[in-house]
RNA sequence: GGCGGAGUAGCUCAGUUGGUUAGAGCAGCGGAAUCAUAAUCCGCGUGUCGGGGGUUCAAGUCCCUCCUCCGCUACCA
């Protein structure tokens, strides 16, 4: 008996601009869902939250160039993230939004602790301002001629052509990349800092506590930690009019009028917010999320897993953590960040902006969810970024998923109702062979469930592979279709124990491919997905006389000509 | 430039604190089987472990140095 834990999981919250691609998936979403899954089938009980971070430049800019409102802009891609999500099968409890007035509030409560706390300072910056387009630009946002190489596209914060990094004010004739105004001037601009650099110390002995996190984690956080003069404050509000308005709390901040706070500080508030949300959503009251957030009413127990793409680990180990801290309030931090590399895509890299690579609403329009599910999660980019070709998606996923697992399917269900009919024959008693199929996958569910639960990936995918060959390895050495000749009724055992492999193979395969095993389940006529703990109770686990059906092929392999087309569909810039 | 990650069989990758003849999957070759989506199963690997130097009885594993690729570099998120 497995003593039931309590997990909370957040996936790094996907911007709203625009559809996500296969790389940020794996980066996040899908590997919080694989663990999410495993968690809850062995009974522990989860909470899984994600949400849409829907503040910021790039999604006012997106919103303009779509003709829309930023309000009505955020809400329609908000469901069109949600609907991909649930194509995908990705299982959050809740699939929140950063603009939910809960995170107004709860963001404008933190700032308002960690000013009492003494952690905010005010700072006047000069930063450009386009009366044009009626807004201040980020750096990046400034164009102009690079001072060092010449290059006339350089962006204010780096040159692109000579890797110089730049100052906006080094530019020369300076222009704003939306409009491409030249009218720019420089304007003072009031804003609030987050005196990280307080808690320099307090965050790397938390770092260097967290021996089991992955070495990307803890490298990138010591280098922010101890690059230069070491970690700096960060500015924490913004020029704009679509976020979070900064308040002290429920108070007016004087001076700040018209700020709202930066999206690096309330996206991830929302991990807490989205979890009032959910409790609102679900008829629930306060103290149904505050025994997940709050260790003064029972999170203290609380195992809190964030996952996320590299690209964001700083602000989950260093700008939250000073949020949490700093406000002087009991609520639960961190224990384990598990952070990804990059997927790249054939050669290059996905890219949003540039419309390169395959993208999440494509990839369903393609396949079924479980075909990308699995091979996203066996290549997930754990220890060095991967790469994503259409050639080792195509056999991989033949392979494994049609070959392997579908054709068992296939071939123990189509020859039990040839020989015997839709239901476990009777005859015969389980033997030496069955003895050490059980034994075999003993040990590797154990294997199995030690990588799951230290979010091994890829050695779980490899590892779950393994036991779908041991199932064609039984079935080719017991080899029904020759004892039938001789011994009907041993063959009856040996169709016996391969069913009940494949009702085996449906719980244990449905963290990966929820959708399949699904089917196997139901084609097993089994409504029993709890997970085993004694395989050899579990090849015998269907009755004698228990009907099935022979369910419809599993996975279809990928054709030649398939991924020629796609290759050639793909290998230009996604157009919208 | 700084910091970090990676460089292991044709391809994708494993290789704990240094210790027997460096492993897996795919591809390839040979064989078995013919229940099955021409699927499965078995057998087959002389690989300068990126180069060079060093420490050691012993190094893919530690140290130095060089090379290549990638990421991050704080106002995109």
């Amino acid at each position: 008996m497995v003593l039931m834990a309590r997990i909370l999981i957040t996936s790094a919250i996907p911007y709203i601009n625009g559809i996500k691609h296969l790389g940020n998936l794996v980066g996040s979403q899908l590997p919080a869902d694989l663990f999410a899954r495993y968690m809850r089938m062995r009974g522990h009980e989860v909470l899984f939250l994600c949400a849409t971070d829907e503040h910021g430049t790039p999604a006012e800019l997106a919103a303009a160039k779509a003709g829309k409102p930023v309000e009505q802009y955020c809400a329609e891609m908000h469901e069109v993230q949600a609907g991909l999500a649930r194509g995908f099968g990705l299982s959050f409890d809740h699939f929140g939004r950063s603009s939910s007035p809960q995170n107004h509030k709860l963001t404008q409560h933190f700032a308002g602790k960690l000013d009492e706390a003494g952690l905010i300072r005010e700072v006047t910056e000069r930063q450009f301002y386009s009366p044009t387009d009626g807004r201040f630009l980020p750096d990046r946002y400034i164009e102009g001629t690079c001072p060092n190489c010449g290059y006339d596209r350089a962006r204010g914060d780096q040159c692109e052509n000579c890797t110089k990094q730049l100052d906006p004010t080094d530019l020369i004739d300076p222009r704003s990349a939306v409009s491409g105004a030249t009218d720019l001037e420089l304007r003072d601009s009031k804003h609030l800092y987050l005196r990280q650099s307080a808690m320099k110390d307090d965050l790397d002995a938390w770092i260097t506590s967290k021996t089991d996190w992955p070495v990307l984690t803890t490298s990138i956080a010591k280098k922010w930690l101890h690059d230069g003069d070491g970690l700096q404050d960060r500015g924490i509000t913004r020029d704009l009019s679509w976020g979070v308005p900064v308040m002290k709390g429920d108070a007016p901040w004087p001076g700040m009028e018209g700020k709202v706070f930066y999206v690096w500080f309330d996206a991830p508030i929302e991990y807490i917010a989205c979890s009032l949300e959910w409790a609102e959503a679900q008829g629930l009251g306060d103290d149904a999320w505050e025994r997940w957030w709050r260790t003064d009413k029972g999170a203290d127990d609380v195992r809190y897993v964030q996952f996320m793409g590299k690209d964001n680990v700083p602000f989950h180990t260093l700008g939250f953590p000073v949020t949490i801290l700093g406000s002087g309030e009991p609520w639960k931090l961190v224990d384990h960040l598990k952070s990804f590399n990059y997927l790249n895509y054939d050669g290059g890299q996905f890219s949003t902006s540039q419309g390169r690579g395959v993208f999440m609403d494509q990839a369903l329009a393609i396949l079924p969810s479980d075909y990308w599910r699995w091979w996203l999660l066996s290549h997930a980019p754990e220890s060095s970024d991967s790469e994503f070709t259409w050639e080792n998606f195509q056999v991989s996923v033949n392979k494994d998923l049609a070959d392997v697992l579908g054709n068992f399917v296939s071939r123990i269900t189509k020859f039990c109702r040839s020989k015997f009919g839709e239901a476990l024959p009777e005859g015969g008693a389980p033997g030496e062979r069955e003895a050490a199929l059980a034994a075999e996958l003993q040990t590797r569910l154990q294997a199995y469930e030690g990588f799951m639960e230290a979010m091994e990936v890829r050695k779980a995918a490899a590892e779950l592979r393994a036991i779908w060959v041991a199932g064609n390895e039984y079935a080719q050495s017991a080899a029904p279709w020759t004892t039938f000749k001789t011994d009907p009724e041993m063959a009856a055992m040996q169709v016996r124990t391969g069913l009940n492999l494949i009702r085996l193979y449906a719980v244990l395969s449905a963290p990966f491919i929820p959708d399949t095993g699904a089917r196997m389940l139901e084609a097993m006529g089994c409504e029993d997905a709890g997970w085993p703990t004694d395989v050899a109770e579990a090849l015998n686990a269907l009755p004698v006389g228990h009907g099935f059906t022979v369910p419809d092929v599993l996975f279809a392999k990928i054709s030649d000509e398939d991924r020629e087309g796609w290759q050639a569909q793909f290998a230009g810039q996604r157009k919208d």
